[in-house]
DNA sequence: TTTTCATTTGAATAATTGTTCATATGAGAT
DNA sequence: ATCTCATATGAACAATTATTCAAATGAAAA
């Protein structure tokens, strides 16, 4: 019963994950990154298939992109995102089957 | 790429994992639950620990109480708190690998 | 170049949320 | 019953955050 914190991953460590989780926590953001894991999409396809506007998708793209989870590309007019990582996908995976019981 | 939607989890099942992920995405909260992997403890001893006083952990623990990610049971005057599930670990330790890079 | 379409950005607003402080509850000891 | 000790609870406050609206940027078409 000792240090305790000694055993535990670092505090900064430990403050990225939660900043990781942050991204997850959110009903708009997880419904993004969900349409992402079937197929790449633009932003107006995002915002048409979620119900939401544009500026929204945008907004959490942003998020999502500077946490390194989706990446975008440009074709033509629009801009593809798609899921950076295939972690993503195991993480929520993960989620999913913790709810689902 | 017909209906996007019919491939992707219920909306419903998406919210909870969102509300689950939520729980996750705070620092006071991973913390706790860092400390938790390693040994079960009493209130006071996490305040001690994480350096916060005693009303703080207690809000978050009945949250975290609430989603099912910790358990209680009383000793004396103390109440000792504990994981409530092998999942928690396995959620944490995968957001832990993915930031590790 | 001007127009149009898709996306981004910034400011404002509304809502959620974590912490603090003070108080209440609950259990064991005196 | 009273007195501690440990925890829980509620209200207030501060801070963060998601969405909306309006305007700006960027790229391709006319």
């Amino acid at each position: 019963m000792q240090n305790i914190r000694d055993q535990m991953p670092d505090a900064c460590l430990l403050y990225d994950t939660a900043e990781l989780f942050k991204m997850f926590g959110d009903s708009t953001r997880i419904q993004i990154l969900s349409a992402l894991m079937i197929c790449e999409m633009s932003v107006g396809d995002l915002a048409d298939l979620l119900g939401m506007t544009q500026s929204a998708v945008s907004h959490q793209l942003r998020l999502l992109k500077g946490g390194k989870l989706v990446e975008a590309r440009r074709q033509g007019k629009q801009m593809i995102y798609s899921l950076a990582d295939d972690h993503v996908k195991t993480i929520i995976g993960q989620g999913l089957e913790h709810v689902q019981e």
